[in-house]
DNA sequence: ATTACTAAGTTCCGAGTAC
DNA sequence: TGTACTCGGAACTTAGTAA
């Protein structure tokens, strides 16, 4: 199936408008397009075949419209990038930085869980987390909309690590990250650490009581 | 320009977000996005050359995230996508420019018309037509959105002046004009008159054969 | 398991040209 | 002017396989 066409059918969907028909040219649509006369009246046809333009082609030039189903395919691809630009803005949480007495560090950096992080996470963590202060009962019905991923814990010769459950998030938006909970600390948070592939810190510029926000 | 790969590009930050790093195979990617192993190895290198994404693949896996130049050819077609959907496009007709025989303008110099005009449509008329031609059965669509309009004809000692249908419309998406059809040429219409408040040919300079958006 | 090279098959492009 | 056909070469895809 060819798929590159959607480029062609996105210009012509500029020019007539969703439901508007323009009258032009093979040779016309192939100079702007960047394609000899010969493919743009190759492609169009393809358009036509594959029903997502409307297309009466004559020795006077030719009419096109963009029917229904290639409006379809224009809007199903301006979904997804709404999703990656326009998109409402998701459930989020924010925190002020505090900082930490660097356990987190020292957990987050034995070898088994690095490992974990990478394919559980998609990414080695910068070795260090960001501490938040967040809001007791908003960090609850925060983390309910998340999905938990779990950190199997494990033990060496002198100690024992539990289980770690991991929340994918994004900082301020836009900086893939991730909230971790230590098993252990089962009681009340009011406090979260976040790992990402990078200094967060330093990224953002943060300092003792920032706001940062973070968002699912 | 870029190729087709902007959808492999859509697809990938889809996977991964705009910012986010994501730890895949090839295989994986080629089996979501419906192409070969090899294809997909391919399809990723060529994006990497183009600078679109940043890749970092080796025995183990590959780790991909989006560049900001291919964030911004996205944001590019989101923002052409968005022209589209964004807006609430109105029906439109375009058509070329074809030079009248002067009739028009003699028709509508008749001061009967012309206070009519005025009236029923808020303006007094440029004292000249503009003629588009345009696609018979498209037109017949664009019309059917419109409310006609009367303008009554009248007798003269010498002849008489039939009614006129006029339809207000919008040229070019923003200048107030009507389309006039005297109701003798209920004939096969692939040819329109517009009048307007301004001569239209001259505020969009418009010679014969250019190309005029029509707006409901 | 990976990535990615080679080779062969397939599709695509555009110059020439018919109509 | 138009559209669109043929056809040789370029570009792309994928199976097999190396590393």
């Amino acid at each position: 199936m060819a798929k590159h066409n959607e480029q062609l059918l996105l210009f012509l969907a500029l020019d007539s408008g969703l439901h508007g028909i323009v009258l032009t040219s093979t040779a016309k649509i192939a100079k702007q397009f960047g394609v000899s006369q010969q493919t743009a009246s190759r492609k169009l046809r393809n358009l036509k075949k594959a029903g997502l333009i409307s297309l009466n082609a004559s020795p006077s030039g030719c009419e096109i419209s963009i029917t229904s189903a290639g409006a379809s395919v224009l809007r199903k691809n301006f979904l997804s990038l709404k999703r990656l630009f326009g998109g409402k803005q998701k459930p989020s949480i924010s925190g002020k930085v505090k900082t930490g007495l660097g356990e987190g560090r020292y957990y987050i950096s034995r070898p088994v869980y690095l490992k974990q992080f990478k394919t559980k996470l998609g990414f080695n963590p910068f070795l260090g987390t960001l501490n938040l202060r967040v809001s007791n009962n908003i960090l609850e019905q925060f983390l309910l909309a998340l999905q938990p991923i779990e950190i199997a814990g494990f033990k060496t010769d002198e100690r024992s690590f539990g289980k770690i459950l991991v929340f994918k998030v994004l900082v301020e938006g836009k900086q893939q990250a991730a909230i971790i909970f230590p098993e252990r600390t089962a009681h009340a948070r009011d406090e979260i650490e976040i790992i990402a592939p990078i200094n967060l810190r330093k990224k953002f510029k943060l300092k003792e009581g920032s706001k940062v926000s973070v968002f699912s």
